[in-house]
DNA sequence: TCTGGGGTCCTAGGACCC
DNA sequence: TCTGGGGTCCTAGGACCC
């Protein structure tokens, strides 16, 4: 018997922080939020993380540096990023979603794919179900979300875009190809703007467009990626929805609030990064044997030294160790320091390799 | 446009081993 | 002595996601 057809779900929560920040505050509603860095009278360093709909009709999008938002619209409500409240709000919609599937992928914290094949039986029954999990969170945590509708994670995904905020859109696989054929490329999933703009130099402005290119010429010009795309184009995607993710790398890196040539404070700063990794290490549990340093100049020249330990370790001696080693190199007089960063990577099964492993 | 922070994946070159 | 091919690991950089 063939496989019975899947039916996937894209729920992406809108505008999340700014959302939030309007439920906790409500002589907020009406006027224009943005939850990102300080704006400091235009001054200030970073990004918009999030804003509502009435900062939006200003013309500010989150990643725009927020010297630029704060040009844009003065008069917006300015609020720094509360993780803490929107992971613990995130969670809880979290499992809210995860009751409703067969499969379910957190993706980042305010996005989510369902796998919905065995709850329903077709899709009038999938959109009863998205209208469903739509009334719990309004009625729960009084929030509103997309939701798109398709056979797979990348047909699911264009749709919860599709329409928005509050948006529901169903697209049955014999529609897919229609329904992304007028769509920019960069409307597809891992097209940012330089694949973007190596498209637009081929002549490719539409998923349309894509979709009538040789395959082969393609992956020439893309590699793996050209394969990939000349197959999302025509709304094909094989990838599954994946419960849990391993983690790869645990990080943390930090821009100064003015570029910096005091060596004490880049060190005391990569001190205090280390740690903050480590205490990530060992609430996972894990052990690495990877350390890469990251820094960035105030040209924004940005470089990466990594080194890989003889062994495995959770020693948070070992990460200063080596972070200090790392980035010696760097400090350099003339050259004014805006971020640095530390990584660890190449996580070990500590179970595995007990006989390398060196615990503190 | 003067560009955060936490991640993943891909590529390409070189070292090293058999 | 002037030279293969396959495999794996490491390193640096870059594109992309939210």
């Amino acid at each position: 018997m063939a496989e019975k057809k899947r039916i996937i779900l894209h729920v992406d929560m809108d505008h999340f922080f700014t959302a939030i920040e309007e439920r906790e505050h409500p002589e907020y509603r009406g006027k224009p939020v943005i939850v990102g860095a300080d704006p400091k009278e235009g001054k200030g360093r970073g990004v918009v993380s999030t804003c509502n709909y009435e900062a939006r009709k200003y013309g500010v999008r989150s990643g725009m540096p927020i010297s630029k938002a704060w040009k844009l619209c003065q008069h917006a409500i300015y609020l720094p990023v509360n993780y803490e409240l929107y992971t613990r709000v995130s969670e809880r919609i979290m499992a809210i979603l995860r009751k409703y599937a067969d499969k379910f992928e957190s993706w980042g914290i305010d996005e989510a794919f369902l796998d919905v094949t065995s709850k329903v039986k077709d899709y009038a029954e999938a959109e009863a179900l998205a209208r469903q999990i739509k009334r719990e969170i309004i009625e729960k945590e009084g929030l509103t979300c997309s939701i798109g509708i398709g056979p797979n994670k990348l047909i699911a995904k264009i749709a919860s875009d599709y329409q928005k905020p509050d948006g529901l859109t169903v697209v049955r696989e014999e529609e897919a190809e229609k329904f992304l054929a007028p769509l920019p490329v960069r409307k597809l999933l891992w097209v940012g703007r330089k694949t973007e703009q190596k498209l637009r130099a081929m002549g490719i402005k539409t998923i349309g467009d894509l979709a009538r290119r040789d395959p082969t010429v393609l992956t020439e010009t893309f590699g793996v990626m050209g394969t990939q795309l000349y197959l999302m184009a025509h709304g094909i995607d094989k990838s599954e929805v994946e419960e849990q993710r391993q983690i790869k790398s645990i990080s943390r890196d930090i821009t100064f609030e003015e570029d910096t040539s005091d060596f004490n404070l880049v060190l005391n700063t990569l001190e205090r990064l280390a740690e903050e990794v480590h205490k990530d290490l060992t609430g996972q549990q894990l052990y690495f044997k990877t350390v890469t340093l990251r820094v960035r100049y105030e040209n924004f020249e940005t470089h990466t030294h990594s080194k890989t330990l003889p062994f495995i370790t959770n020693r948070l001696q070992d990460l200063k160790k080596t972070a200090k080693e790392l980035i010696q190199d760097y400090l350099k007089p003339e050259r004014k320091i805006r971020l640095v960063g530390v990584r660890v990577s190449n996580f070990v099964s500590a179970e595995k390799q007990k006989p390398l492993v060196i615990t503190s």
